[in-house]
DNA sequence: TTCTGTGAATCTCTTCACAGCA
DNA sequence: TGCTGTGAAGAGATTCACAGAA
């Protein structure tokens, strides 16, 4: 989710458990953090705070990369950083397209977090003729007749499609073709891929169909009534809420709802 | 999720496991395309395949919600179509605000599928005082001074953060001190929120370190060496991992003493 | 016969709890 | 002593395979 998701027919990357590399890149976020803080080393249980999961998972996900950690210590910051950059594969140059440059496309093009991670946006590319040559983000926008020469000659692997539904398969059967292998999808479909090609979607619309499911839930619990049942004006209940509440919570780990994905 | 996903702490919903939620978007969104087509019936088998999902995934799915199918047959469209809306709480009206009028901001305003779906964008709000008044999506820009009056006068429950980073954390605060139970975050960091606060969170860089993760393992095989063997070229960044540290792990593949922060 | 609904088997992920190293 | 690393238990999700309704 969310970071929502397409997966992997089935088997585990090279032991890895799909699982664990969805959270990799929440570990590296907060390693970074706290190496832009010249933090030296951190325990499991401080670094799995940060990054909003429990202490035995973090310790767990990283014993599939290997014994990173020093029993007694922790984990060296910076050292963590590197192996789970590698691990992620994050050491090297991925050149970037992205399609469809209407507000969402442009966003993505804006969006620093692109930059800092080895992914290059390569070129933009849109259908609109009226839209060639214009700068976004500091590039001139690319017409759909060029996509395949785009792709090759940057020896692109990784394209974003953010253009209408209607267009997003037709998109990403030129995208395969033409030699791309990973999809980022924002439009609204089911995309049909070749094998050998991964998928990955991100749905506005369906996470917030999914927060709305709970919201009702909780709407109808508040009322005492079986969930779902009552329409119900939403909400006006404020609750509580406050450091109380999480205290009150049965586990050991204090961990927060956030998570995930997509 | 994202989508991933963001998961609740614990108990199923209703009865209703949390995957299986997270997919009632999926199978509604085509089901509303048969019945946009007037397409009377549909069998597990074509919903499950116009959904992307196996069909005794699907059945298993809707086998939470009711018996609603006919044997021999297969699901009534339009009686599947209220069925799920009702159960995923779309058959009210749920008003949004978004926070953060940048280009993602006004990307999610200008979505059509919120609308479609039972979701109303009530108000959008950015710090910026130039931007107040501005009209987006046909809407004016209120500034965060009315975020709170803005909530309690609209009854709104859902929150959409697409601000910066670093303004996250304080945003989110503030809605959940107003009264939103339901957030759904855009900016790449972790919320904390108190215990009764439902946060999803879609985070794009993750997204694609996912599937670099993917696409560097495709790279290895092809090579028909082990995966993530190749260091690539460790861009820029110091720090020297000591070589004694990098020998005494032992995990897969031998490593690079260099570094690179991100 | 056709296609749903569902127990049972399987697989995956999470959590527990503690052995063992620094 | 403190914290990692990990078997084992537990929970959840998926898939199988078939009984049974239309």
């Amino acid at each position: 989710m969310a970071t929502g998701r397409t997966h992997r027919p089935a088997t585990r990357s090279r032991g890895i458990p799909e699982a664990t590399v969805a959270r990799l890149p929440l570990y590296l976020r907060a390693l970074t953090a706290l190496s832009e803080r010249s933090v030296p080393t951190v325990s499991s249980e401080e670094l799995a705070t940060a990054a909003g999961v429990n202490s035995a998972k973090l310790r767990k996900d990283f014993s599939y990369l290997g014994s990173y950690g020093t029993r007694g210590v922790g984990y060296d910051v910076e050292y963590l950083v590197y192996q789970i950059s590698r691990e992620l594969g994050l050491t090297q140059d991925w050149p970037v397209v992205i399609v469809g440059i209407g507000n969402l496309g442009a966003a993505l093009a804006n969006y620093g977090g692109f930059a800092s991670r080895g992914f290059r946006v390569a070129a933009l590319i849109d259908a609109d003729p009226a839209m060639a040559g214009k700068p976004v983000a500091g590039l001139p926008v690319r017409h759909t007749d060029e996509l395949e020469s785009i792709i090759s000659d940057n020896g692109v692997s990784i394209g974003v499609i953010a253009t209408p539904a209607g267009a997003a398969q037709q998109v990403c059967d030129r995208l395969v073709a033409a030699g791309i292998t990973s999809i980022l999808n924002f439009a609204p479909t089911v995309l049909s891929v070749p094998e050998g090609v991964d998928v990955r979607k991100v749905d506005l619309s369906i996470e917030l169909q999914i927060l709305a499911f709970h919201e009702q839930r909780k709407a109808g619990e508040e009322a005492g009534q079986g969930p779902a049942a009552a329409p119900a004006q939403p909400r006006q209940g404020t609750q509580a809420r406050t450091a109380a509440a999480a205290a009150s919570r049965k586990g050991p780990e204090g961990d927060v709802p956030a998570v995930m994905p997509a």
